[in-house]
DNA sequence: AGTCTTGTACGAATTGTTTCGTAAACAAAC
DNA sequence: GTTTGTTTACGAAACAATTCGTACAAGACT
């Protein structure tokens, strides 16, 4: 498989992709525009490049093009999350997960969420 | 406070110093050398530039220098952690926390070691 | 002193990322 | 059919990150 690496701008597509579904420039640019100042050519081009990463697919069969995401969010994820694990929290998970959560005030609905998934993963253990 | 933003070899030579502590450029590349490759004035160069950023301190009464880490390990996870759930987590830390556990099989140790933060974070929110 | 080794400094080439101006295609509105 | 608006395409500029060649300084070793 590809190691596609995307750049910080090209995660931020990403994320509004997977968040909307299939989408043209201009409904990402709207979205992008909130948390973003650039142009609508900048993000053109930005899935215009994405697109020939392979990051992209899209349908030109009407003049607007409709894109969507070609790579999968647990996948995507997980490669960043494996990287930043092993340069910056020394290749320990566990460190990366305290130090998000003890940041990050989850809610207790959160925190209870989490340890019941870890219960689930200890039980798997030990079959 | 300023906000700086170490990049990914950046980031690789603040894990050693984190780890090392105060160390030669020798030093750091030896360990470097085992994850990458790259030659010994790409690694002085980085270093210079890190220092120049105020990524790094230096004593250079000898004439080899010495070089530390100028920011906090746990202040610069925190803010790349931060950036990266906004990005490519859509805002959610417990997403985020799943998915590291998910990927990467911690032992049993260290799930026990996150259950116990966990429940330590539950009380504290109680009072 | 002369050679060797190890170090820093500097500058430049290379590569990657982000940004946007401008032009051309196309359709809808007048 | 000409104007107006929306879209894609292309190219280049601006910026940032990475890499390394080369020169020079300093101490260590004959």
């Amino acid at each position: 498989m590809k190691q596609l690496k995307p750049t910080e701008s090209e995660l931020e597509i990403l994320n509004i992709l997977w968040q909307k579904g299939p989408s043209t420039v201009r409904e990402v640019h709207e979205v992008l525009e909130k948390s973003k100042d650039a142009g609508y050519t900048t993000t053109l081009k930005l899935m215009q490049i994405m697109h020939e990463k392979g990051l992209l697919e899209r349908n030109t069969d009407s003049k607007t093009h409709i894109y969507k995401a070609s790579v999968s969010q647990k996948q995507t994820q997980g490669q960043i999350l494996q990287r930043l694990i092993d340069t910056a929290f020394n290749g320990s998970a566990s460190q990366l997960v305290m130090q998000a959560l003890g940041n990050h005030k989850a809610t207790k609905e959160e925190l209870e969420q989490i340890k019941q998934y870890l219960e689930k993963m200890e039980g798997k253990k030990d079959q």
